[in-house]
DNA sequence: GTTCTCCCATCGTTTGTCGATGGGAGAAGA
DNA sequence: TCTTCTCCCATCGACAAACGATGGGAGAAC
């Protein structure tokens, strides 16, 4: 009955992770879901078909903006860079996730 | 076009919430919605039609039960209990978030 | 020259949250 | 008494996000 999945991700929380994720050098779709992969540890697996769409919610809202080029390994490969926009959006999201993180451990530490 | 709305909730964490809410004691929907406001200094924010479908689903998997009664106000009211089950399954969840949590702070905290 | 890894992307499904809505029933105030 | 308020139940339809499956092009490696 209770087949439980440990989940991949928190959902609501793609975005800023894709947002962070740029912030230090823009980088090719590919290369976004490897280093969350990497730097969480193996924890954080982000599918192709989550990242994708995010990235065009992202291009949308005009937090990211893409350019063609070439990968460290020569292969085109589309490059994503944060925007100013963008880059305020990764405060914002920073902070309303820190506030909802510390009001859930409210209730998790409540006796 | 950007309307940013602040989530009330951070979505995948209700049914940690709800379960925690009942860990200590049984009780009616209405109460769980105000003890994790309160206990969250009113930033988590439980709308009527996210709890009752969210206690269905814990009702199907057996983590909760429920049976009718009378609130401490003499009114009609559906208590909700933790079975051992659900206990269970509380402490896996809590598990799993801070799991997650934790990797999610490894990528907002990279350089 | 076949296979592998890199890198793109979409489609359809499922799941979760939310706004709106509706109602019953005791309590409180007019 | 009558109305309004708070408590407490619940569902429906809309919407958004995440995911499994799928498909493909193009260098690199074997």
């Amino acid at each position: 009955m209770g087949e439980h999945v440990p989940p991949d991700l928190l959902p609501g929380t793609l975005d800023l992770l894709i947002l962070k994720a740029l912030a230090a050098n823009p980088q090719h779709g590919y290369g976004i879901a490897q280093r969350l992969r990497t730097v969480s540890d193996d924890v954080l697996q982000v599918g192709e078909s989550s990242l994708y769409p995010a990235l065009q919610r992202l291009l949308l809202k005009g937090w990211v903006k893409a350019e063609w080029g070439a990968s460290e390994n020569n292969r085109r490969a589309r490059f994503y860079t944060l925007t100013a926009a963008g880059r305020k959006q990764l405060a914002v999201e920073r902070q309303e996730f820190e506030h909802l993180i510390l009001a859930i451990h409210k209730v998790l530490n409540a006796t």
